[in-house]
DNA sequence: GTGAAAGCGCTAACAG
DNA sequence: CTGTTAGCGCTTTCAC
């Protein structure tokens, strides 16, 4: 631990110089093996490890993709459950990351990843990308601007971002079909169930993904002849189960008749909201239906089990390394790429459809 | 895209030194409020961003902490229940990188993961090495003579690694009481259920997990003067569902009578076995009871749900970014240190607990 | 095949 | 408070 030993120590001890000890790193073949194998012999000897930055900075590159994420921790479903089984929240930027790692060691690079906390000059962003190649954001990690001046040094994949932001429209971007998951989902409420007194508790209105989803949920409602507003029943953000469980009462709690069924844009509220209810004595679907969106494991586990909407999270980390390794491999100057992923309806107990 | 912007550039624009600039980003009070807001200013324009690697290497510490851990992926998992539901079969390591990922941002680190792959010079560990200011280990990723030359020049830490392996003896390391736990469930099976007539499916014998949780399972048995050998019945590699499933054949299949309780060593060995036994209209728990170990979420969804003792995978992570912090933060020389996170064990349905 | 030398972009004394 | 000046450890021509 204490001098770490660098080429110039392992070039001396071998009696070479140090482009070789370079070479035999870089490029092995192009150094005379009995050469080689002396140097390997005393690189592991002194306990030798290329630095990783002395190597970026003289080929500026690292070999390393990032992602940002924003701290989407749940402590509601945490404490709730207690640390034990929190497994089971397993959410959204867990799966993105897993899909990342996967493409990534498949294109030889590793992963740097960060979740958002800070601002400063010493922003999160800056901080990963100093550090790698290229990088994904999760929609709304990172402020406009800043991800502006970035992307115009180093690949940059928006995910589940806005296409709409101008500043933003020269980035690749990968979404999912959202508009198009809620209205499904909402059709079949209506159509296959009947129902048509429905409530839909969206997002802040800064959130991409929250406002497509309440879009396609008022394209099914118009287009089914079903009274919507232009605007969610309810907003709620953060978009938590404690702030879900809360929601439900404010929708049982307002005049008027309640809703049939209640459809949350995410799974997080819908799970606290199905606590709400189970609390309050209404069935679920017999009373309610309720549905979520994203797929997340737990709305397996709840009873009744969560209709939902599944994003396919995996694909969209696989994707984004795709993108910024087509675009680290040449195709820096191509046209910005828009990928929008299918999604899939899951109808399960909560909405009256499967076993309880 | 074109050239990317250093210090020297923002300094010219700017009219000042390019160590103002660094200032600016390390020590922004160091430098007068007016001074930083153009450097700020032209910094933004021209989309500058310190360069990661520069830093490191002049600074020699990267603000990065790494975690190498094996390709543990369990292709059965995957293409069983298709690409859509493999969330629910998060593993162990998905776990580890969350704990560790909050518990460095905790600490103004960012985490650098990379799953073990290929070998030569150019080895996994070694890319991480090179770019990290210390890292985790899962046991078995890394070869010990490796991890042995590396840990001379930074910290690392042992996960659920061998004390015994003396060549590392110098490492910190985390483990879990997988002794312990196994010895306490196999006594509840024994005392609580009754059951005499036990099979063990361990793993192979460089896992340092299977082979502790053998002996704690073979202690349970000692001490109730129930009928064991010093060798698991079978010994499964890897420790896969499909593996797992062929082993239950394997149990059922063998002379004399068939066990009253199969006990594995991981979740997904069990989840697989759980599966032949359905198939082979065996009944779980009535004719055989069967549990696992780790506490995946798989194992809740499973029916009958999976009797298991539950690892704290997230502690584990947060624990090994503290002791890394620790390490960098002057407690360098201190002697190693280990440290044991006790387990739970859960009881559900396929032990004959809980409901089914 | 191998060596010499010039940076890569930034930090860290040390002056002023 | 700001500028000057060395490197940090490695890659990379360009010679030999």
């Amino acid at each position: 631990m204490s001098t770490v030993p660098t080429v110039y120590d392992v070039a001396g001890q071998a009696g070479v110089s140090i482009a070789t000890v370079s070479r035999v790193y870089r490029n092995p073949d192009s150094v005379r093996a009995e050469t080689r194998e002396r140097v390997l012999a005393v690189a592991r000897e002194l306990g030798y490890v290329p630095s990783g930055n002395a190597r970026g900075l003289a080929s500026r590159s690292t070999g390393v993709l990032g992602l940002c994420f924003p701290d989407y921790s749940d402590p509601d479903a945490e404490s709730e459950a207690g640390d034990a089984e929190d497994d089971a929240a397993m959410l959204y930027s867990d799966q993105i990351i897993r899909g990342m790692e996967r493409a990534a060691r498949r294109h030889g690079y590793a992963l740097l990843i960060a979740a958002s906390l800070q601002g400063g000059p010493e922003s999160l962003v800056a901080k990963v990308a100093g550090r790698v190649d290229g990088f994904a954001v999760l929609a709304r990690t990172v402020p406009t601007e800043e991800l502006e001046a970035i992307s115009r040094r180093q690949p940059v994949v928006m995910l589940a971002g806005p296409r709409e932001d101008e500043q933003l429209d020269h980035l690749d971007h990968i979404e999912v079909a959202n508009q198009d998951g809620q209205r499904e989902l909402t059709r079949h409420l209506i159509e296959d169930h009947g129902l048509r007194r429905l409530a839909f508790v969206g997002g802040d209105r800064t959130s991409p993904d929250a406002e497509a989803r309440f879009r396609g949920y008022r394209e099914a409602c118009l287009a089914a002849g079903v009274t919507v507003g232009d605007e969610p029943d309810l907003r709620i953000d953060p978009m938590t189960q404690a702030e879900g469980a809360r929601a439900a009462d404010a929708l049982l709690d307002r005049g008027g008749e309640t809703p049939a069924a209640m459809l949350f844009a995410n799974d997080q509220m819908a799970v606290g909201a199905l606590h709400t209810l189970e609390r309050r004595g209404v069935r679920v679907p017999e009373e309610v239906a309720v549905t979520g969106f994203d797929g997340i494991a737990l709305g397996r586990l709840v009873r009744p089990a969560l209709t939902t909407v599944r994003q396919p999270m995996l694909r969209l980390g696989e994707e984004a390394v795709e993108q910024l390794v087509r675009r680290l491999g040449g195709g820096r100057a191509d046209a910005p790429r828009s990928l929008v992923l299918p999604v899939t309806v899951v109808l399960r107990a909560s909405c009256g459809c499967g076993r309880p």
